[in-house]
DNA sequence: TGCTCTCTGATGGTATGCCAACATACCATA
DNA sequence: TATGGTATGTTGGCATACCATCAGAGAGCA
């Protein structure tokens, strides 16, 4: 075979199977409230959805299933699984909990590097903050807190806020679209950037747990409101 | 319709897939050590070893790899994901965090009940210690933080954490094993139960940081002996 | 002897087929 | 008309078939 042919030298391997993509494809379907919690997931119908076999929709609805988007109901089969305050509340929590340690954390390693970087991400994030979509926002609220983890060095706490984020993804656009949030969500995110860069611990960790309290008595409300 | 007689008429069924049987077997299998960090899961040898097909095999295997047990690699294939110290470490920093409220939490609410339930918990802990073997320990354990985070009401803490367990599996049962630990280890346990029993939350919460530091510490040393 | 090339077995990725359980609609009969 | 039986469709659980790729063995040649 004459490989030069090619557009590169590099041959274009995709190593991202269908199943990989059919995990995405679904998640990003679920977390942006495609498919509402209660839904059913039926099997043969995702497969034409997605063009693919059914092998693939059931490996990455069991995926899904462990992440604990998707629950299997006894003799029904997938479904979109549902949250109520109650587990709400105990993910926001959790965050609280993850979150304001690997602030703490970041805060005792930040240098002037790290800080630059969380700057930026400030910036990106109160752009996004006046922009209209929410999506941007969202994305960019995810990066400022990928570089706190990341700084950190909290990877496997990163992974369990990202999947606990998925189950209340819906609730987080809620409230990110909400007015007050768009009004203290820059000033909590301005206060935690501020005292990572002071180098101040405590003071990170108080500032996380504002913002996260903030945004749970808001999800809260705005459960109450439309369950 | 009579509604009253639902309960007693309902048939009992036992709905359990052979997808959900091997799910068990395969973390079974991999907690207790059966397969090492790095084994390749061979699911074809998985499929003559349990008695199934390979479409339940590969479904099974794609559970255990959101649960972060097994890791896909690309062209390999499954294989038992294998845990450094830095990732040991921060599982056990983020029990430290949940478990330590899960605590305190309970000893906020702690009532009689409660505290007969977890003394009879501790009793069977306590006799495990004594006893040889190390399942025993293992499970006597988990029930005792069971009670904890149920009377928190704190689920989705305690799937987290039961997930996270598993991940260090081996090394628990290492620490578990561990002559120092066997002699601590009741002592804390004890501690634990007393701070709650006391619906005291600020030494229950210590109480429980200082038994996973300790657990931490011990991990470390075996982990740095026999990587 | 050593190198390269090819062939083949192993193995994961994907698609498809079969079956049982359940729900629904239709029909027959008292 | 009400009721019970039956046919049919839907759907998930499970098994199997096929294909692409890769590693290693073995043949052939310098």
């Amino acid at each position: 075979m004459d490989q030069t042919q090619d557009t590169d030298l590099r041959i274009a391997h995709s190593p991202t199977t269908l199943r990989e993509l059919a995990v995405e494809r679904l998640r990003h379907a679920i977390i942006t409230g495609r498919f509402n919690g209660g839904d059913r997931l039926v099997e043969r119908t995702l497969c034409d959805q997605l063009g693919v076999s059914r092998s693939v929709v059931r490996e990455a609805i069991r995926y899904l299933e462990a992440e604990g988007l998707v629950e299997t109901q006894p003799r029904v089969g997938p479904v979109v699984a549902r949250l109520d305050w109650h587990g709400a509340q105990q993910i926001y929590a959790i965050r609280r909990l993850l979150e304001a340690e690997a602030a703490a954390a970041c805060a005792r390693v930040a240098d002037a590097a790290l800080k630059a970087r969380l700057q930026a991400a400030l910036a990106v994030l109160e752009a996004a903050f006046h922009d209209a979509a929410p999506h941007t926002l969202y994305a960019a609220t995810t990066d400022f807190y990928r570089v706190i983890f990341a700084a950190a060095g909290h990877d496997i706490a990163w992974e369990v806020v990202q999947r606990l984020n998925g189950r209340i993804s819906r609730l987080r656009a809620l409230t990110l679209a909400t007015t007050n949030r768009r009004i203290s969500g820059p000033a909590h995110m301005a206060a935690i950037c501020a005292a990572i860069c002071a180098n101040d611990p405590a003071a990170a960790a108080q500032a996380v747990r504002d913002h996260l309290s903030d945004a749970a008595t808001t999800a809260h409300t705005l459960l109450q409101a439309a369950p």
